[in-house]
DNA sequence: AATGAATGAGAGTTCATTCAT
DNA sequence: TATGAATGAACTCTCATTCAT
């Protein structure tokens, strides 16, 4: 499930050296001083200056440890990305009927949400912003594929045990994806919204929607 | 009702001087280079350089009919804004129930898409990025707070009314935009996606989402 | 004959705009103080702020007269060269028998150093050093060719009419160049060296290398 | 003769300690990377991180055996230089006629060139480009000087015991070596070129371009 | 003897904006 | 109304050099 790391820009070979502590330590802070900045000034007021001001240090050194700015945002996007996977999985894994499992991955991503602000932010602002040299989107929709997919089998899953009505998973997958991340911007701006009964109220928006009301329209497409 | 206006830059007082023809129409040409240059290069390639090389005019042109960088920018929001209000409010006013409304709404906003798909992209852009000079985001969320209102009082009006179960309006109002926006998105990454058909099935999660099932759950929060 | 022209890095189509008078006073002036910052300070230390700086004007006005510091560097070429072939060669019509083109052409040559000492150190600064994105040398020894075919054709009239001995025409003419670039070389690190009386004796010099001094050395290669 | 040790950057006192052979190495390993980085790069686009890529060593282990990327550049001269001395001087002095000894001496500077073509080619883009700090050539033309010197010498000989005819030497001795430098260049250029054809033509347009051919043309100069 | 890390200057280029014409 | 010209700041990136380890 979530198999981001398929997207993973290079994998590193084996017979590559080791970056040392002190590499992966300044590496670490510049991309943190990194997601700060994007998520205080946004992607188009956030320079390497600004990072590098913000971490205290001086220009060159992100060039030193990174090959350009465009490997920088990625190591982020990479680095973000395996952080929520890692927080979220394992909670999901718990659950046992399909309704369950989907309301544990909302609760799960609300509650990451909640301690990773910024990081979550910059994410968005690299996203949406991040293009390849011939200026095409880097990531956009199709970074979500993998979710898309992972949601897409747990609602497979429902409609065949006769949870769930039937309905187009592909559409449904979108949908949860898009609630869930609107709710993180929402809060973002208004921060005195309750995010945890957002997530609840997201859990029964989406179990209402989903679940075998009627027997005529249980599940199978 | 989408009383986008109060958003509005600056009110030209009315005392004003009345834009001429001409005038009208070198800014609709530069909005529509704009719009198209935002959709193919991205925020952070937009330059007023590339936008006049599009339109075929010098660049300070644009600085002669826009006070502005940003001033332009607010101009295409507006103009976008206003357009997709002037195309879907009617259509919603047919229906009588609030659930038809709901799912008017819907396919009307879907058809939309299908026929303005660079200003729509471009009004993305620029939402997602655009900041005041001291560098807070622009529009953000808050900019769809018309829209949540409007949506909103629908949702209240059939919980009022009982076709609506009980559930948090304003979660459920972020929710279907946030659906229908990301429709949008995937759309435009996935141009062979059926619009319509997917418009149909939100229409149809929607429906399941906030319809009163059992006698229990009508509304009266 | 010195047919540079083919070798011009693009041509101008005829429905081109042309360039304002002031575009072009400015063009001239960027040249010429390029030109001397290249005389005076070398290839290396020759930046665009400081050409600029020469210049009195601003960084930016470089780049919005050229595309780039590639462009400069071969409009500096192609006009250098050009100032070159317009005065050389009308020098070497009027001769009729091709030793006589050939000391013309010397002694022309040398007239026009003593008159262009910073745009032919110019001209060799960039000729030594200006490479492709792919770092292969832009112009090189091939920049000579048209030259190389101009006295081979010389030389090869000289040996049919009986003027000249046999021998390689191309390697004369290659040798003949040489000498011709490191008189001038030698003359610009020694200011007091007769330039006029060195050009003669290189007359000299190649008048005895190729004449037909025995019946049995007469050309027939 | 070639007295060019008289040019070196900084004589070591006798006193000073002798490099160890492990040092000796490291700085030769250098200086060929350096010099094949100069032939395939060209001076601009060597730094001292290419050189040091290219050697599979670390940056800071040329500033340890080098003063600075100068003093690299001066060693890299004066090898080479010394080279070519060494081997050209022993095949001139079997050469008993002033005639037979120019003969020798471009035939043997060819048949270096064949096997040093990356050790020359950096030495011109050293010659071509380094300067002193306040930027002016560090080597220039000057540096022929006890080229130009040696073969006056012999030219002088020449015409002293009738050999050749008068000219002057100095010319010759300039022009010998920019025909024979050229040649190297041309070859450089056109691979295919045969290189020691090239030398025997030069050797004989010399020959030609100084006999003594009438009586009245015999040196006395 | 060698390394990796860091610096600060300077490179070419792009940009929004201003202004005289 | 519209243009072309110019500015000055900010951008990413590369460089030679220094230094602690």
């Amino acid at each position: 499930m979530y198999y981001f790391l398929a997207m993973r820009s290079e994998k590193k070979p084996d017979g590559q050296k080791q970056p040392s502590f002190i590499e992966e330590a300044r590496r670490t802070q510049i991309i943190e001083s990194a997601i700060e900045t994007f998520m205080e000034l946004g992607y188009a007021n956030t320079s390497l200056a600004r990072i590098a001001e913000r971490a205290g240090i001086s220009k060159g050194v992100i060039s030193y440890h990174f090959a350009g700015k465009t490997e920088l945002m990625e190591q982020i996007v990479e680095q973000v990305y395996l952080g929520i996977v890692a927080f979220v999985v394992p909670l999901k894994e718990k659950e046992t009927t399909a309704a369950g499992e989907l309301r544990a991955d909302i609760r799960a991503v609300a509650a990451y949400m909640r301690n990773h602000r910024s990081h979550l932010l910059a994410l968005g602002e690299i996203r949406n912003n991040l293009r390849t040299p011939d200026r095409r989107p880097r990531y956009g929709v199709a970074f979500n594929e993998p979710i898309y997919q992972a949601r897409e089998a747990l609602f497979r899953r429902g409609q065949e045990n006769g949870e769930f009505r039937s309905f187009d998973c592909r559409v449904m997958a979108v949908s949860v994806q898009a609630a869930v991340d609107q709710m993180f911007a929402y809060w973002v701006t208004n921060p005195e919204h309750d995010l945890e009964a957002h997530a609840d109220e997201l859990a029964d928006l989406f179990e209402h929607a989903t679940r075998a009301g009627h027997p005529e329209e249980t599940a199978n497409r």
